[in-house]
DNA sequence: TTGAAAGCGCTAACAG
DNA sequence: CTGTTAGCGCTTTCAA
């Protein structure tokens, strides 16, 4: 591609005004030790020429870019999106800017692997931090604060936000236990994610202390999208000895359900009970019982994390627990009746 | 804040591996015309040191950065959502990552007169490419392609994406008249934003197309948020002569609406009718009747016109438009219906 | 108060 | 195939 017109740059400015590009920058950068007069003609000419600082050759250069990265895999799906109101709000309330950055799809990257190095990189060479959601690497060798939110290690060497998996996934096996439901489907995310597999130990671990023997059948997995939702609950209710409740690992995998139920014509509650996880707002609508996750407070803490380890430089290699909530909710319209 | 160890560079690596660094750089960018042993040689200490690319410093130098910028004002509002799932799908289809930037509200750059030039600057400087949504200058003088969503002028000099707002508050209307209503109520946005004016024009053209006299009472004005649509909705219900049906020109409004109408005990319809503009899904659960703007297909679109841009560069000083279109959807629940 | 000059980390000719 | 040499646009000493 090629760029016919090039970019004013300080130079620019410096000629016309007759001034050396130091003064530019001091005049930029709003030092003291300018003449007044000086200082104003700049001025002038740089709103003259239209002229503004190119970022990227000015963090080569200064520490403090006020600016904040955001890195996620994707950006489309209700979990990322309540992710980012929680950082955007936080953002609202700083003195920092905010730079999400994103490939598009958790496909894409997989091909490189150092795709996952060069993003970690944009943000580390323009911002004076970065959250990461659900990282994949446990090891960045950066030099500058890093906050994760829900990391696949359990304990990465970094400061993270974490949500309390195995025991949201507990409260919801107890709350359908109570409801002395027996047979309970359970329907996981991909096993490299670690809250998937807290949850799915939370499943497992209601079940023996409740001392309901746990059959493998009731178990299948999928990867927090509906379309797996749709799928895993489909494979439940159509077992023979079909489970009276199911309670599937995240929202959009409820959704599933809840949308092969009714084409099932499969009454919720009545012929099984659902409860989801991660509360989306979605499911509020279709009045799901879930385990509210209290995703956007994580963003929220991760970012407010962040800001402080960047003020005030402490080694807060801290991680913090967001609590899970068992929220049941009335319905917007009965369970099961039927859209026309 | 201080940085106690400093990055790893290309020199590093170039040291370690015996090499100068323009071979490393070469190794990094895929170049042909590197031996194999070297190559695997440096790319085995790139990886023992955990070296990655200070992308401030690489952007300097190169063109091509396979980067787009997404610049907003607030991020965690329905309408921007929408924006960004369009553009995150058209990303995803393609080779260029997305850098999304933001301030996280609105009112933040307002301060600053220079956050405009910051901001655009930001993304000129590091990306090959930016879309705008709803930019309020109308100048930016930037070397680089940049299309706009939804342009506060209606013809910038710029490429740009617009919603047939005109046509689809039309198109409302006429549905409303058709039912047989007389008056109806209009809640408007802020009147800077050029689909706010579009949107209230088409209002008024269509009952002067009926015959119906105009009422200023029946015309409130709000900010495209829920708050201004119940104050709105609250003003026009409490009327004396209530109208008969209200078009909210967008979305969120509307469902302030409908919160509205329900504190005060008001079905819909049956004691009013309601439609909506700019469809979100929040939407869609609450059954409301709404134009539907594809706001998604706008982000969608904006971002494939940038990259064929980009790829391709023509003056393609186009603008797109595109469509909107009323649905009437069935409601999810009978209007009205009281949660209990 | 200002300018000259030295780089930041990288890529891109140009020679070898 | 590889190293040397220039810069990209900016900030920052160090002198003047």
């Amino acid at each position: 591609m090629e760029q016919s017109k090039r970019s004013i740059t300080i130079r620019d400015v410096a000629k016309k005004s007759g001034v050396s590009v130091s003064t530019v920058s001091r005049v930029l950068n709003g030092k003291v030790d300018v003449a007044k007069t000086t200082k104003n003609h700049v001025l002038k000419i740089i709103d003259e020429l239209g002229y503004s600082t190119n970022l990227a050759a000015r963090s080569m250069r200064s520490q403090k870019k006020n600016l904040i990265g955001l890195i996620m895999p994707d950006i489309a799906y209700p979990y990322a999106i309540e992710i980012m109101k929680g950082v955007n709000q936080a953002i609202a309330e700083s003195e920092f800017d905010l730079l999400v950055y994103t490939s598009g799809d958790v496909r894409k990257r997989g091909h490189v692997t150092s795709e996952q190095k060069y993003i970690t990189l944009l943000a580390k060479s323009i911002s004076d931090g970065v959250i990461v959601v659900a990282p994949v690497a446990s090891e960045y060798n950066i030099d500058k604060p890093i906050v994760s939110i829900d990391p696949v290690m359990s304990n990465p060497t970094y400061p993270s936000v974490h949500a309390t998996n195995y025991e949201g996934s507990t409260e919801a096996m107890e709350y359908l236990i109570g409801l002395g439901h027996q047979r309970i489907g359970f329907i996981g995310g991909r096993v490299e994610l670690e809250s998937a597999n807290q949850r799915l130990a939370g499943y497992r671990n209601a079940l023996e202390k409740a001392g309901i023997p746990i059959d493998e059948q009731l178990i299948v997995s999928g990867d927090y999208t509906t379309k797996t939702g749709i799928e895993g609950g489909q494979r439940l209710l159509l077992l023979e000895d079909r489970p009276s409740a199911i309670f599937a690992s995240n929202d959009q995998m409820a959704m599933g359900v809840y949308q092969i139920a009714e084409k099932l014509d499969l009454q919720i509650p009545g012929d099984f009970s659902l409860v989801g996880f991660d509360n989306i707002p979605e499911s509020k609508y279709l009045g799901l019982t879930t385990v509210d996750q209290f995703i956007s407070e994580m963003g929220y803490a991760a970012t407010q994390m962040l800001i402080r380890i960047i003020n005030e430089v402490p080694e807060e290699n801290q991680t913090l627990k967001i609590r899970t909530q068992l929220v049941v909710r009335n319905s917007c319209r009965p369970y099961g009746e039927k859209k026309n």
